[in-house]
DNA sequence: ACAAGATTTGACACGCGCGTCATTTTTCTG
DNA sequence: CAGAAAAATGACGCGCGTGTCAAATCTTGT
């Protein structure tokens, strides 16, 4: 496997991205994989033995971007209020890109029950969420922007209900203002008390 | 069509209902149906034509069943925190069952359906949730049980809450104690203001 | 330039799910 | 009870996705 074999692989998986991306998990084959990449089928077999080593491997990539974007805005030491709305802001925009998400597949993904639990990627991003909010929220009360009795709770709340509106957004529809309206309702707890 | 070919209709119905509660709805062939029903091809057919539309009818008879479980809780006239609290719970138990609903299959489902919003089964039921939930808690403000400002967004959240959880429940895993103090979280913070 | 090695191709065989329909079985009716 | 109508059967042809592999093509080293 030299850097040349490595690249291949690499357009693979970023082509293959587009292609969860537009058909969701289920409705992806390889014939479609293969059209997209304009190569052989047998030449994708040579790097990927099914569409699921694909997928995993795209969700791979995808963490370690969120990962990178995630450890950027928590270097930025604005205020936690500042910085929880920002997080708010970048979940709304995300959870709002229907046409441009690995959500669905995701989603579709974790949904096949016969696998390990492992390398579960949503329950790993939920906890690091909740966490970094965590933590905002507590200092948010240390420096007197916030008031909350268990940062715990209310971080792992604020959560739930973004993965609320994640799923709805893609099951039921959500507008952008009734997520601003979400969105304004979860700060205005924290700064009210 | 007589009263035996809807009585049967109805058997296929409700035995397809079980399949697609284990195997979600995706996974379902004609085959799997077939096979549960103990009848034969070419008989199912002549009562639907495809699981989709076999899907759509067991969902509907979903939708009958738990509207009436909705009226029901609705007339029993307690104070409304004890309804809202038992409201939590009904909704715990059944996004705890994960080997007995429909939840996966109604998303696998939503999440293949393009253009038919008109029967769209999710939202009509998130969209009269909230409304029973707002409803709850105008009046327990009124009788002086909650402490609310605005009882739509809180009802609102509460139901993005609950989204969340089953989402949750059926792509990381969900303790009991998690949801536990996850409704005591909204209730709590009704109760204190 | 040439051969050995590495890479890529796409035709192929296989399995599966679908929807059909000629045939058989059951039920109805006079 | 016979004949008609209705209901049920399952074998069949079709399309599609899969994974493979001998052959073709491209890359090296000399």
């Amino acid at each position: 496997m030299g850097k040349k074999s490595e690249r291949k692989k690499q357009f693979i998986r970023e082509t293959a991205r587009k292609v969860f991306i537009e058909k969701g998990y289920k409705n992806v084959t390889m014939k479609d994989v293969v059209e997209a990449c304009e190569i052989s089928r047998g030449g994708l077999y040579l790097y990927y033995g099914s569409t699921t080593e694909l997928f995993l491997d795209v969700l791979q990539m995808e963490a370690q971007d969120t990962d990178d974007a995630f450890s950027e805005a928590v270097v930025n030491n604005a205020s936690p209020a500042d910085i929880l709305a920002l997080f708010l802001q970048e979940q709304k925009k995300e959870l709002l890109r229907k046409e441009d998400t690995l959500a669905v597949a995701t989603y579709e993904f974790a949904f096949d029950r016969e696998k390990p639990d492992k390398e579960n990627y949503l329950l790993r991003q939920f906890q690091e969420a909740v966490l970094i909010i965590e933590h905002l929220i507590t200092e948010g009360v240390r420096v007197g922007e916030f008031v909350c009795d268990d940062p715990h709770a209310a971080a792992r709340n604020i959560m739930y209900v973004i993965e609320g509106l994640k799923i709805s957004a893609h099951t039921m529809g959500v507008t952008e203002q009734t997520v601003d309206e979400e969105m304004r309702y979860l700060m205005q707890r924290l700064t009210n008390g």
